[in-house]
DNA sequence: ATCATTTTGTACTAACAGGTTAAAACATAT
DNA sequence: ATATGTTTTAACCTGTTAGTACAAAATGAT
């Protein structure tokens, strides 16, 4: 999608060689795993050599590094962009909770990052301090769009931001990291194109309906 | 917890060697992945030897498909016991909802091989029949409970049995899956153990406010 | 021209890891 | 006892894989 815009006209291209490994290791690494993937065939697959993804990441472990910090750099940049603030907080909640199921279905590499980051019980992610900079604000964003909503009196006084952000991403990851063994046992039938509006449409229900005051929900009469 | 019954007082003992193999290599399957275990490791941690490992199981696919059968087997079996048919609607699905979550984070081993299945895109559960037999009741369970509310007049009529059960699903597998990525970026403060039961009722509560009629939950005058 | 950085290429290695060969010990039925 | 199938032991084999050694060259900035 974004490719590098300053291409040197010459042989060298060092940022370049950097991403084009990023990219097949992110591939390599959220297909098989950290022992599944295989550093041979990544340097198959890029334009360069093996020899250089030593030389620019010195092992496999730092490769896988870099690779799931570039993930959560990736995926958190889009959700910069939805201007919570300028809808009423109902709106805004709603749009926030769709977008994030709709988000983690767009990026299934990120979520199986982040599914093999945790079968390592997260212990590659404590090295990096830059992935928790990246995802702090999200709480804040919420947390001020919840105040304004009890300011309105709409939303409950007793909802906590930190944990509504980690009911909506509940939802929304496991609709990606278990769709394999849950649609086997029960069918396909969630997962179906037409059924994604529906399920984020509940999702963003639930949500909803979690955080209103009963009055709020009364006064716009669903259900 | 539960070991064999009837153990032979000689020296052959198959079904105990079996055991004993499935045991050890669940535990490994789940810490390190399938690619990530060591079939010399499993090996060396039973009392048996590796040599058995192939007479029993033939390869390591073969053994970790066992496994994972017997993962499921073993957590499906504590779902029976709860008796929902005995309360109300409203009682059974918040001791449904609280009771999965709750199970789930007993249950980590399990949780860990369903995710370390969802990465191999599920193509080892596809060779199972018998664990989409294990699962189906919990679905139907869950309908006959929905249809009882709806009668009584406090549950939403348009409510999907499999929907719910996979809400209820994500918002308590999450809990034990992302808690390594999601406590380094945002804090540990959601898993300590006073905060279980508080998440516990709020998983609980947000089910049952998305389930229940407007004014099933104005009667009980919760917020 | 100098010099650090980047790139290429091949061959190698040492450990590892999944799987096998072959034969012995055991249990049981006849 | 002997025959027969099952379970267990111990040593062995072979392909794979992360990482390196070594050597040299192309490039770009100063």
């Amino acid at each position: 999608m974004e490719s590098r815009v300053n291409k040197p006209q010459g042989k060298r291209d060092p940022e370049g060689v950097r991403e084009d490994i990023l990219r097949v290791a992110m591939q390599e690494f959220s297909e098989n795993g950290l022992s599944g993937a295989r550093i041979d065939e990544i340097a198959a697959k890029t334009r360069t050599s093996k020899r250089m993804i030593y030389y620019y990441f010195g092992d496999k472990e730092g490769l896988y590094t870099r690779v799931l910090e570039e993930a959560y750099r990736h995926v958190r940049g889009d959700e910069a962009d939805l201007e919570l603030d300028t809808l009423d907080p109902i709106e805004a909640l709603d749009r926030l909770a769709r977008f994030t199921f709709h988000h983690h279905r767009q990026n299934p590499a990120f979520i199986r990052m982040v599914m093999i980051e945790n079968i390592h019980h997260g212990q590659y992610i404590e090295r990096s301090q830059s992935i928790r900079e990246l995802n702090r604000p999200a709480i804040e964003k919420l947390q001020s769009l919840l105040a304004r909503g009890q300011r309105d009196g709409v939303f409950r006084p007793d909802i906590d931001a930190l944990e509504l952000h980690w009911q909506i991403s509940a939802l929304s990851f496991f609709n990606v990291s278990n769709r394999a063994t849950f649609s086997h046992i029960f069918g396909q039938s969630l997962w179906a194109d037409e059924a994604h509006d529906t399920l984020s449409r509940h999702v963003a229900a639930m949500v909803l309906r979690y955080v209103s005051k009963l009055e709020a929900l009364a006064r716009r009469g669903d259900g």
